[in-house]
RNA sequence: GGGCGGGUAGCUCAGUUGGGAGAGCAUCGGCCUUACAAGCCGGGGGUCACAGGUUCGAGCCCUGUUCCGCCCA
């Protein structure tokens, strides 16, 4: 396969695919339990089947396969389990939708056809969203691939629900929930989004029942005034509280009302004076609860006002019926007034139609016993990153209600809970029962209700890896090493993992937690659909390569942070990627086979220094992924491949890879191999495709799979601190000389000539030894270093480390503008030299500061001092040779 | 109302126990120098939101103010 070069720019459609087949054909992601090494294991977080690929599951996925790739580097049995989430409500929407464009409902076919339906359409399309993640590179283990309503997960769920009943975790009764109209389910209280609406607050006078009077309360919604059974006051409150245990009377209805005390009523809120509507409002459902009021219930399950409301009411819709009963009030004079008042208002997350509260039967998991030892677990078993997410995570455990975890629809885990026709006996079981336990009857009925989605998702870490089943691989890989997700399902999904896992293994389901940003638009707008500002993935894939998109992800993933992309950025990453593509394309071309000289036999400066380097950068990378730092990964290497291996390294190697001495083209081709083959390594996990290309192209690599290999070896003895020092003086030398070029506009094939009048003995020895080096890359011709050299009175100078650089300029150059340009420089010194006098001058600073402190600014001092002297005097020598 | 995060160059953002303000992109000037014009070389650009405080020293720590975003009620 390998070729000796490579095409001029880096094409990455074909290559994606072909490398995609590559790896699901050789099963190179597909781990064996039985083999060694330390386990590391990562459960996906489950999309659903509806979905398409959105940027939040590339950042998702992205990360997690750099982090999976990166521990396979580090000798690790790694298993990375994809799967689909069911997503009950939400599929069942999507084929509810279609069969409407049938003129057709689910009713009309039926629970079982419409089952089989939804069945059907999962399996034409659920697979998309699997597909676009194989695009993504993911290297997930395809052969363990689940779903939440498969078989094997179907029976975790039934011993989950039977166990957790039994225990007495798991109850059916009739409270108040979160309802949606539309969508015909309960839903669970973090499934309501809060919204801010334009409202109005209703001021609506009651008369007190002996006619000593009247209350005035103030509502948001005035139609369940129909339902209300009590008035609240503050027990405190000396407007009201000699009311207490008096009765008021219903507006319209003229029913009576018993006036209750309780510290719950915000005495500052509206008139301080609260209507209690206990089937219509969370919290006065608490209320009711508490002081035995009546809960009579005035709306149906589509919104529609029912038989308890009065008459005139009956059948209208919520809406329709306030409008109706603020006219009402009004003309029988019980309006007082009406303000405009903002509020948030619940809205279901699935079709942003307005939740109502409403009273019902229902399953509940008795969460408290749970969530604490799902609390207590937290940071010592499993610890969050970053840490101020654990905050967030305790706040919603200690304040978290019973899970009402039944829906009324047909796609999902159907409750196994069967009703006798006969003796109304409740049987809970795993297998389908046919006879009723306790009278033997035989007239048995399924309840009709699924679960919530996350009930079976909440298992997903040891259901997908076998349980309830003790497997090779649920004894490997559980608990898992990490979750990846973000904040948006921190309770939904992670704290109920966290509970279930704790429940049911005994312990933890991660032993941490990443909890990374949300991608926004570059405005910082969530991406959404309806505001159209989405960016699609796969679009972005096709435009500009999958490894454009991941760099991209990774470079912006700052911890605790959130993205804000544009496809600007993905295009610019891009060049990175052709970056890449062509220095290994020049190294290809100088390579023809792997290089067998021992990597100690480097001797050039430009050598040592990336050998040196390369070291340093193997450690940050290594460090940065170890603390999720993945943006310092991205740009360390971007840092490293580009401004150094490229800018310095590559150009500096020319000379000897063209040059005549064998010796030093063979070392050089060794470390320019050694320094490629291991960057590519190092760059793989952000960027699969482009390194297993080139990978396959270079010599000494035959067959071998990138993502087999290991993470390169620390060489500590090729650390080489000296070369970094003279790299430098190097650099500086090399940088003077081209930016006195470039400043005074010198025509850039005009051969100029360098002297250098050196300050030490070792520089001088680090210039001579590169003396060539500096012809090549400043374009110049002659280079004399010396102690004693002077350059001419006509020269562009600059000053280096102590040492003097000057370039003739004699017929070259406009003096002023030579002169302009030290003058810059010395006034930027001379900043810098005030400061650093000012802050020596300052006892405080001498005395209390650390020894090395002051010091350091004692040599800074003596630095800046130098470089201005000399660059003084070598403007005094311009100024004088002007004439 | 409670909580969290953020305000650093034109833009997007780094800045890891307080000790010389950085990067990428954009911009300006010059270059087709045989890996790459998706490139190379060089330059300019900041009252670190504001006001106090602690400290010899604050982008970083403390207090307050303000603006933006998110979560919860």
């Amino acid at each position: 396969m390998a070729e000796p070069t490579l095409p001029k720019g880096y094409e990455p459609w074909d290559v994606e695919t072909r490398w995609s087949e590559h790896w699901e054909r050789q099963g190179t992601f597909t781990p064996d339990p039985a083999a060694p090494g330390e386990a590391y294991s990562i459960v996906i977080p489950p999309p659903n089947v509806t979905g398409a690929l959105h940027m939040g599951h590339a950042l998702n996925i992205t990360l997690q396969d750099i982090l999976c790739r990166f521990a396979r580097q580090q000798g690790k049995n790694v298993l990375w389990v994809p799967g689909t989430d069911h997503a009950g409500i939400a599929t069942q929407n999507v084929v509810e939708r279609g069969l409407k464009t049938e003129g057709r409902t689910r009713q009309d076919l039926g629970r079982e056809a419409f089952v089989e339906r939804v069945w059907r359409w999962r399996e034409e399309y659920g697979g998309r969203i699997l597909n676009q993640i194989r695009r993504l590179g993911a290297s997930v283990d395809w052969t363990r691939e689940r779903f939440t309503l498969d078989q094997g997960l179907s029976r975790a769920v039934r011993g989950v629900f039977v166990r957790l009943y039994e225990e007495g975790l798991i109850y059916k009764g009739k409270y108040i929930i979160n309802w949606c109209n539309r969508c015909h389910t309960a839903l669970a209280d973090d499934e309501v989004d809060h919204s801010p609406r334009n409202g109005k607050l209703y001021h609506i006078r009651y008369p007190l029942a002996d006619g000593s009077g009247d209350l005035v309360v103030a509502t948001t919604r005035p139609e369940t005034m129909l339902g209300d059974t009590a008035l609240a006051v503050h027990p405190d409150d000396p407007r009201y509280n000699e009311h207490i245990g008096k009765k008021a009377v219903l507006p319209l209805a003229g029913r009576k009302l018993i006036i209750i005390g309780d510290t719950y009523v915000d005495r500052e809120f509206g008139t301080g004076c609260l209507k209690v509507t206990p089937a219509h409002d969370m919290n006065d459902w608490d209320l009711g609860r508490k002081h035995g009021l009546e809960v009579l219930q005035v709306m149906d399950e589509d919104g529609n006002m029912n038989e308890n409301a009065l008459e005139r009411y009956q059948g209208l819709f919520k809406d329709d019926c306030r409008e109706r009963i603020v006219r009402d009030l009004e003309s029988e004079g019980f309006l007082v007034k009406v303000e405009d008042y903002d509020h948030s208002v619940g809205e279901c997350y699935r079709c942003k139609s307005v939740i109502e509260p409403h009273v019902s039967t229902q399953w509940f998991v008795s969460v408290r016993p749970l969530a604490e030892k799902a609390r207590a677990a937290v940071p010592e078993l499993t610890e969050i990153f970053p840490a101020h997410w654990q905050k967030t995570y305790y706040d919603w455990l200690d304040n978290i209600r019973d899970w009402c975890i039944s829906r009324q629809i047909w796609w999902g885990h159907r409750i196994p809970a069967w009703t006798c026709e006969d003796c109304g006996e409740l049987v809970v079981a795993e297998q389908d029962p046919t006879e009723c336990p306790k009278c033997r009857g035989r007239n048995l009925v399924q309840d009709e209700d699924v679960l919530d989605t996350w009930f079976s998702s909440a298992l997903w870490p040891f259901s997908t890896l076998g349980w309830p089943d003790r497997t090779p691989e649920l004894d490997r890989y559980y608990p898992t090493s990490v979750l990846v997700t973000g904040f948006d399902i921190l309770f939904f999904w992670v704290a109920r993992m966290m509970m279930m896992g704790i429940h049911f293994m005994g312990r933890p389901p991660f032993r941490q937690v990443y909890i990374h940003a949300l991608v926004r638009d570059e405005s910082g707008k969530k991406m959404s659909k309806s505001t159209g500002n989405v960016i699609d993935p796969v679009q972005m894939i096709e435009r500009y390569g999958t490894d454009s998109l991941r760099f991209t992800l990774t470079a912006f993933a700052a911890m605790g942070r959130d993205i804000k992309l544009s496809e600007k950025r993905i295009e610019g990453y891009r060049h990175f990627v052709n970056k890449i593509w062509n220095a290994a394309r020049f190294a290809l071309m100088n390579l023809d086979q792997a290089p067998s000289a021992p990597l100690e036999r480097a001797e050039s400066l430009a050598d040592r220094w990336i050998l040196h380097r390369l070291e340093e950068v193997k450690e940050q990378t290594a460090d940065a992924v170890r603390e999720y730092r993945f943006n310092d990964m991205a740009q360390d290497l971007y840092r490293f491949v580009w401004g150094e291996l490229c800018d310095w390294y590559l150009e500096m190697a020319k000379p000897e890879l063209y040059g005549p001495d064998e010796g030093r083209r063979s070392a050089t081709r060794k470390v320019l191999w050694t320094a490629l083959s291991e960057t590519l390594v190092l760059l793989h996990p952000i960027m699969p495709f482009v390194t297993q290309e080139i990978w396959s192209h270079l010599p000494g690599t035959p067959g071998e799979d990138i993502a087999l290999r290991p993470y390169p070896e620390r060489r500590d003895r090729l650390r080489d601190p000296e070369a970094v020092r003279a790299m430098e003086l190097f650099q500086g030398v090399v940088s003077a000389a081209r930016n006195i070029r470039t400043e005074l506009l010198i025509d850039p094939a005009k051969k100029l000539d360098l002297l250098v009048r050196t300050a030490s003995l070792q520089d001088q020895g680090v210039l001579e030894e590169n003396r060539e080096l500096i012809r090549f890359l400043a374009r110049i011709e002659n280079v004399s270093v010396g102690p004693e050299v002077k350059g001419p009175r006509a020269s562009g100078t600059a000053v280096v480390q102590g040492n003097e650089v000057y370039v003739p300029l004699a017929g070259v150059v406009d003096f002023e503008a030579e002169l302009a340009r030290l003058d810059r420089e010395l006034a930027k010194l001379a900043k810098d030299l005030a400061a650093v006098r000012n802050k020596l001058a300052n006892k405080g600073f001498v005395h209390k500061a650390p020894a090395e402190v002051v010091e350091k600014e004692r040599q800074r001092l003596a630095d800046l001092d130098e470089k201005g002297a000399k660059l003084a005097a070598l403007k005094d020598r311009l100024s004088g040779a002007r004439e």
